[in-house]
RNA sequence: GGAGCGGUGGCUGAGUGGUCGAAAGCGCCGGUUUGCUAAAUCGGUGAGCCGGGCAACCGGCUCCGCAGGUUCAAAUCCUGUCCGCUCCGCCA
């Protein structure tokens, strides 16, 4: 969330802001609940200043009669204080709640608008191909090469699951292999992560689980949730830590299993892999001091768009509009790749998404960086970014690198992982 | 799953209801000295919030996993909760 005393010191931008995001938020209650809250905040300072002062005489009171005296006005004072407190607190939660809905800050080049506004910043290296044969969409191609079974996945655990075989789950280890090495070369240290995590650390990335639009499984009578995403355990690995200055960035490459409910998705969009309950990616994470936050994240699209250039993967890059960035999200860049059997002759499909969260998240989990030397702490910036997410990259490399004959060109950077250059059809 | 123990500052780790924001050590900052990829020695050194000051800083409140409770007074006692460790059981 944002700080507080930012907000009420910079009310007009703040309210354009929210407006520009198309999220309503009422920062006038906000700022005369605060100033209630802190003359209540004074008076209880002020109770309790008097009530220590109190207790500390007792041990050194000379009369039985002056002690009892002491006792009695202490116990006065405290009752006087924790009313006052309640009230504050009653405030304090009533502001929180004001508070936690507004939306971080916006970058100055993100546009203005929805979906349709997003800016088209480039274009990868591999262009659209340009089929002279009727392509099959990843589907009926996983059909002919025995990838999937979706029937299963649905008998076991319902529909949005799926199994992958053969060559899909080479593929997919593939995948993960290639972004994790690479990754690596430019100084991730890569983690495996928990695929649970405990519903604080949802809510201080900023996920609310067990609420009624939740996209979050949650584990009956227990404070655990499956994660949507790596950020989560990533993010929450430093949860409540004050980091020396120094050690900033931390960057991390976590790979982990994602579950969403998905709740309310339905339609052409839900298809085979594009759409489902559980599927797995590399994900980065990346704890920047402020100052270096948006390189960073420029760093992180780059190093997207590195990926899937090597994948072979035509792709576009944009610059998501306000109104589509999610609330932790300072500036947001999606890479979204061509996929020849989506939508009528193809279409556009995210594949990956990278965010500056600025001190947003941080502020929520706590984490801080110290310099050496220096007084008092300053929360750090958070970025995450898909690395890759194997389902989705893969509908994209199957329907891209398909051949007339039914055949599927493997790009050269997994063929060591997949053990062929080219997938031969099953029938 | 059963039994026990624990959670204290950037880190390690003491801590008897009031003299505890908390010993000691490490680390860090500054000084002195001897000197040479360092040692010795002295001093300083937690965070958040409120208020005052241009500021260095000053005053106050809070914080010993988290949330409650008892008490004039809680790191210390009680309850719940989360997390961790040890042993036993089970197990890839």
């Amino acid at each position: 969330m944002l700080d507080r005393k930012f907000i009420i010191k910079n009310a007009d931008q703040v309210r354009d802001n929210c407006q520009r995001r198309g999220v309503s938020c009422d920062i006038d209650q906000i700022i005369t609940l605060e100033s209630e809250r802190l003359e209540k905040l004074k008076l209880a300072e002020e109770l309790n200043r008097q009530a220590n002062e109190t207790s500390k005489q007792i041990p050194k009171a000379e009369s039985a009669e002056q002690r009892n005296e002491l006792i009695e006005k202490g116990r006065d004072l405290r009752l006087q204080k924790e009313a006052v407190q309640r009230e504050r607190d009653q405030l304090d939660a009533t502001i929180i709640d004001l508070q936690s809905a507004i939306p971080n800050m916006t970058h100055p080049d993100v546009p203005t608008g929805g979906e349709d506004d997003a800016k088209e910043i480039s274009f990868g290296k591999t262009p659209k191909p340009d089929f002279e044969f009727d392509t099959l969409d990843h589907v009926e191609l996983g059909a002919k090469h025995d990838l999937f079974d979706f029937e299963a996945g649905a008998r076991v655990a319902g529909a949005g699951f799926y199994y992958l075989k053969n060559a899909a789950v080479r593929l997919d280890l593939a995948l993960q292999h290639y972004a994790i090495s690479f990754l690596a070369d430019q100084g991730f240290t890569p983690i495996t992560t928990p695929d649970l995590a405990l519903t604080s650390i949802l809510k201080g990335i900023g996920f609310t689980p067990r609420g009624p639009e939740t996209q979050i499984y949650s584990v009956e009578d227990s404070e655990l949730n499956l994660v949507g995403t790596a950020e989560i355990t990533l993010g929450g690995m430093l949860a409540g830590q004050t980091l020396d200055a120094e050690q900033l960035p931390v960057l991390l490459c976590g790979l982990s299993h994602c579950f969403r409910t998905e709740a309310g998705a339905a339609g052409r969009a839900t298809k085979g892999l594009y759409r489902v309950h559980q599927f797995t990616k590399v994900e980065m994470f990346a704890f920047t001091s402020a100052e270096s936050s948006d390189d960073m994240h420029l760093k992180m699209r780059d190093y997207e768009c590195e990926i899937f250039d090597a994948l072979e993967v035509p792709y576009r890059v944009i610059d998501t509009a306000t109104g589509d960035l999610g609330g932790p999200a300072y500036r947001k860049f999606d890479l979204e790749a061509w996929m020849p059997g989506r939508g009528d002759g193809g279409a556009w499909g995210e594949v990956t998404s990278t965010s500056n969260c600025t001190d947003y998240q941080a502020r929520r989990l706590g984490v801080r960086s110290k310099k050496t030397g220096q007084k008092g702490t300053e929360f750090v910036h958070t970025l995450n970014g898909t690395a890759v997410a194997t389902g989705r990259a893969m509908i994209a490399i199957l329907e891209n690198h398909q051949l007339p004959d039914g055949r599927i060109n493997v790009p050269k950077v997994l063929q060591p992982w997949v053990g062929c250059e080219v997938l031969e059809p099953n029938d």
